[in-house]
DNA sequence: CCCATCTACAACCATTTGGTTGTACGTTAG
DNA sequence: CTAACGTACAACCAAATGGTTGTAGATGGG
């Protein structure tokens, strides 16, 4: 179990996760894909974009692990890996419950009369790499 | 219930809502802003960039409803939407929907022998709105 | 074998993105 | 008023993105 799957150090593994899902090309490429198996230049005769194109676009989702491609024959089969939408859905959890833990333990601070001011033990640097110079 | 504010004609809130979650600074600033409103010259202040370039991060979660701005005197306070994660979520829950409908179908029209159409003529075009050149 | 098909990949181009700096404007404190 | 702070925005730059075309390597059919 890869727990460091969902989020690695820098989080680049969200980053290609979100990224591949930012373009809906790809997202209708993962709801065609469904359906069952597509090769990718079956794939590419339903859009207005070259072969290389959608080329990419399936290279993209398969880097993020949204799909994986089996080669049958002279095809290249794509199909969308139905666990890949959990995970996704798993990285927005771990914001949500970030949410919830913050919310609910600020009605106790407010409760106290306490003040986390976002200030003192705030500073404390999650992972803020965005896609860095050095990347 | 705005059911077309999750999904307009070409998905492009769609694009904006995981584009903007697809950056490390972004969600950590999402993540800062759950515990109290920050101003923007003290979300700053956390990372290893100028100002002007947070304000940008800030812009892009803000055109994305993921965050919204209220003004207090000089300061601007950047606060999380916390129904905006679960707008990402239902996103991601019409995709694994497509998902299941589609599994789910597709075992009733095995069992038929029938083809369901998904042709190569008969491209059902969900949406493909990429960022298409007239965009 | 020869040809058509499917894929892979490189080179190239326009636009966007993420970052910088600089400048201008509104607000609060002295 | 003046100075300092916080913000807004424009101009600029390097790199990534999304697209194109062209070329080359496998695979399958006649």
């Amino acid at each position: 179990m890869v727990v460091d799957g969902i989020a690695d150090e820098t989080g680049e593994t969200v980053d290609r996760l979100f990224h591949a899902l930012a373009d809906g090309t790809r997202r209708d490429i993962l709801r065609r894909c469904v359906r069952g198996e597509l090769s990718v230049s079956r794939l590419a005769a339903a859009y207005p974009m070259s072969f290389a194109a959608v080329q990419k676009h399936v290279t993209v989702l398969e880097r993020a692990g949204l799909v994986t491609k089996e080669r049958r024959g002279r095809e290249q089969l794509v199909r969308t890996d139905p666990e890949a939408v959990g995970r996704a859905r798993q990285a927005l959890d771990e914001l949500e419950s970030a949410w919830r833990a913050r919310v609910d333990r600020m009605s106790g601070l407010l409760a106290e009369g306490a003040d986390d001011g976002a200030g003192p033990d705030a500073p404390d640097p999650h992972e803020h790499t965005t896609k860095g110079p050095d990347g």
